[in-house]
DNA sequence: ATTACATTTCGATATATAACGAAATGAGAT
DNA sequence: ATCTCATTTCGTTATATATCGAAATGTAAT
């Protein structure tokens, strides 16, 4: 029964609900998020495997990087229903747009390892 | 922003989920949310609290109890779709239906004062 | 007004969480 | 095999949260 409250848990953060609106956009790597929200990479990598466990995003290798996307094939009952209310909220929300212009701008060869 | 994070942080706690299914049955005061719960009277009254103050739930006074129940007037647009989802959930758990059978059998008049 | 009693607030404590930097990991490129 | 570098894990710290018991509050009945 735990489970329930961990869907909500997993969307109880501010800059976890940034990242899975920041995930409409594109599929990104961690530096690139990291980029955008202005935290440690370290906090960033937590953040996101915490959505992950909780089956709102997946990971998948590409080269050198992990490449985080929203997951439209939940098993979990409650996150299948909760992120396309979370997909359908904050559409004029200054922050998350701010947010998602930033994702249409980063390029992750620029970004990381210089 | 905050603000929806919030919404899904009243229920990313068990024993608030709990307090809101319990609601379905029919509105309850304090003690007898207690009762079930099996916690200090102070701890209850702070969940109670949290979904009052998130619009999850209404406290109005009868005598000298006060009845807490589902609030179905939300003016916010998170907890308008939330509160509906959580009524839709956990159907067949068995601690949430042991709630709801005892939540059918305990009388305020005698629990309290005693 | 005084008493009784349901509820809330306060103060303390223990656990959980978010954040960071540094060290470890692991996969691609040389 | 070694190096590079994105990512994860670890250790630490600061803040938030859940819990309790005790004290304060407020209302209803005497």
């Amino acid at each position: 029964m735990q489970k329930i409250a961990k869907a909500f848990k997993a969307l109880s953060d501010i800059n976890r609900i940034r990242i899975l609106k920041m995930l409409e956009v594109r599929p990104l790597c961690v530096c690139e998020i990291t980029e955008v929200l202005k935290l440690a990479t370290s906090t960033v990598s937590k953040h996101l495997s915490i959505l992950r466990d909780t089956e709102y995003i997946t990971d998948t290798k590409e080269g050198k990087w992990v490449n985080y996307a929203l997951n439209h094939e939940q098993q979990n009952e409650y996150v299948r229903h909760l992120l396309p209310l979370v997909r359908s909220w904050l559409p004029a929300d200054e922050t998350i747009a701010a947010d998602k212009e930033k994702v249409a701008l980063v390029d992750r060869n620029k970004l990381c390892g210089i």
